[in-house]
DNA sequence: CTGAAAGCGCTTACAG
DNA sequence: CTGAAAGCGCTTACAG
């Protein structure tokens, strides 16, 4: 076991704990000769602070808080290595929650997470509802714990940080894009839940259909590959369709392969387009024409911005967005 | 803040806080009437215990440790999902450790966790080299903290537990099923580095191959998209092949893209299979045969034996085999 | 710049 | 079945 505690460093350095505890916490507190003395000791016997001990004299945990919907989109895993780097580089320890759908159990979470008493809170979720974004509030009102929205945001409120593109510009130029093509039937395909980011990515399309006077048509359908496939079937024995912009990759993706099966060509029927530039969007063929978002970048930006607002740093723009480019491929003309 | 300690609780309920921590943690131990006076309190209060407290006096930490390589994989995402659902049910909080490429920094991060007091440890990789298995015996024997490996497993040892499926009679099966459809030269597309699982499944295919009398040809690419369309490129030019098992469904797919570009139809020239079931197999033209891994449960499973592992609970077979099933798709016959 | 001492909020033998 | 008390390993005013 690891015995070795701030004592035994203490005693084989001659000093006392506090002056051990300083020179870990606050080196410019101790006499640069005793603070090198105690941090050879250190080195020597491999001594770690035991992290609790630590968690309660301070009251606080060097832990940030990761709230995560279901982990099984791509782009949060990418995210995550993005927040995992910066965190390391700060000696932050990721303790993860991942919300189920139901999400019942929110009030439950709630209090796991203030007794664990994190520093901080990332939170990952492209949808926040306004009671979520109330539950974050509380968080950093009433705990004082500092959260930052990641890759998502709340319309009309910068109280809480975020870090994001501009998935309304984003969406406008692909559809714009699309446009410029000479498309006249373009759709959005979009979620059936409420996404905040993807009403951004409506209104940024909206835009764009309305400038070029043409008529807006958006499809919400759902993200699993079995049931969207039905729902897009039905869509080409009804509409006449000449351009696609889905909120997703995958979603794209699967579009593409129900319009091979109605014999239709892309690009030279209909033009598609997605968002994230994921695995999928690459190893589709036709390759899709997307929005490339910078997920670990986001990620990182995030952290880095959490840890400024942990230690109480002036933070100046509390809505970070990062750029974003339009990758044009085999999917669009 | 959260101000609400256990001496509030006692004090409110009218017992000593030896009595209101008996009553969370050992609640056999007092009787009835106290108890449920107890924790009614708590309930009213919405006290929830201190973490850094409580790991302080008892040394256990009710975290468990997940170390993972890096995220992107989509697989690990949906093993997290099963690990953090089971987690939740036996009130362990997770720590996430990412291992970036280099590992140098492996030394460190065991004292992290070591310092973090975590209860058990989930290591979840693909690739366990011997260093990394002497690594965590150590955890378990010196610090005697219990290990599960997740998804892979250590030749030839059985000293700690792993969950998986059985690997090689998978890809025995896979590559079974291309003999089967009389294909005469089937290749495996597997990766550079050496994976622990990927030998397994490189071993199921040699096994079927000799079995049927053919010629093994076994080739390692990379796991980048890029990278390997170039190497497959340079392979339709070298070889005569009509048959490929690739370890992961993303690289099965990118090889069906570059046999297309190649002028090679699947399934009539070329039969292709991945692993996995991915959701790429799914969007894929043809979709993909492939081997479907019960991903979730594998983390699910390992998160529970872990739980029986912490408990000091007997466990009768250190190595946990899932099932498995061979779903044909149209990249096959 | 350094040390002695209190205290963080729990758990757990030890008595009774 | 319950309480008093020690102790887990740190941090942090407070003196000096």
């Amino acid at each position: 076991m690891n015995k070795i505690t701030i004592y035994d460093v203490a005693l084989r350095a001659k000093v006392s704990l506090a002056t051990v505890s300083r020179a870990i916490n606050n080196p410019e507190k101790v006499k640069p000769d005793t603070r090198e003395r105690v941090l050879r000791v250190i080195e020597d016997l491999g001594y770690k602070p035991n992290a609790f001990a630590r968690g309660l004299a301070s009251r606080k945990s060097t832990t940030v808080a990761v709230i995560v919907p279901d982990m099984s989109r791509a782009s949060i895993a990418e995210m995550m290595n993005g927040i995992a780097d910066i965190a390391r580089v700060y000696k932050y320890s990721i303790l993860l929650y991942i919300l189920d759908q139901e999400e019942l159990n929110q009030e439950e979470i709630l209090k796991e997470i203030i007794a664990a008493q994190v520093d901080g809170i990332l939170y990952l979720n492209d949808e926040v509802t306004p009671d979520q974004y109330e539950f974050l509030q509380r968080m950093r009102d009433e705990y004082r714990i500092p959260v930052v929205l990641t890759n998502t945001m709340y319309p009309d409120h910068d109280d809480i940080p975020s870090v994001s593109i501009d998935y309304e510009k984003a969406a406008y130029e692909v559809t714009k894009k699309l446009v410029d093509e000479g498309r006249q039937n373009i759709f959005m395909v979009s979620t059936v839940r409420k996404y905040m980011v993807n009403d951004l990515k409506e209104s940024g399309y909206l835009r764009a259909i309305e400038e070029a006077g043409l008529t807006p048509h958006i499809m919400r359908t759902s993200g699993r590959v079995n049931v969207n496939t039905e729902h897009f079937h039905e869509y080409f024995r009804n509409h006449k369709v000449d351009g696609v912009v889905a909120v997703r990759d995958s979603i794209a993706v699967s579009f593409m392969n129900v319009a091979r099966q109605n014999h239709v060509k892309i690009p030279s029927d209909i033009s598609v387009a997605g968002f994230q530039n994921t695995k999928y969007a690459i190893l589709a063929r036709p390759a899709l024409t997307c929005v490339d978002v910078p997920i670990y970048d986001i990620g990182a930006v995030s952290m880095r911005l959490l840890t400024k607002l942990m230690n109480q740093e002036e933070v100046t723009t509390p809505e970070v967005i990062l750029d974003h480019s339009l990758i044009a491929r085999g999917s669009t003309l």
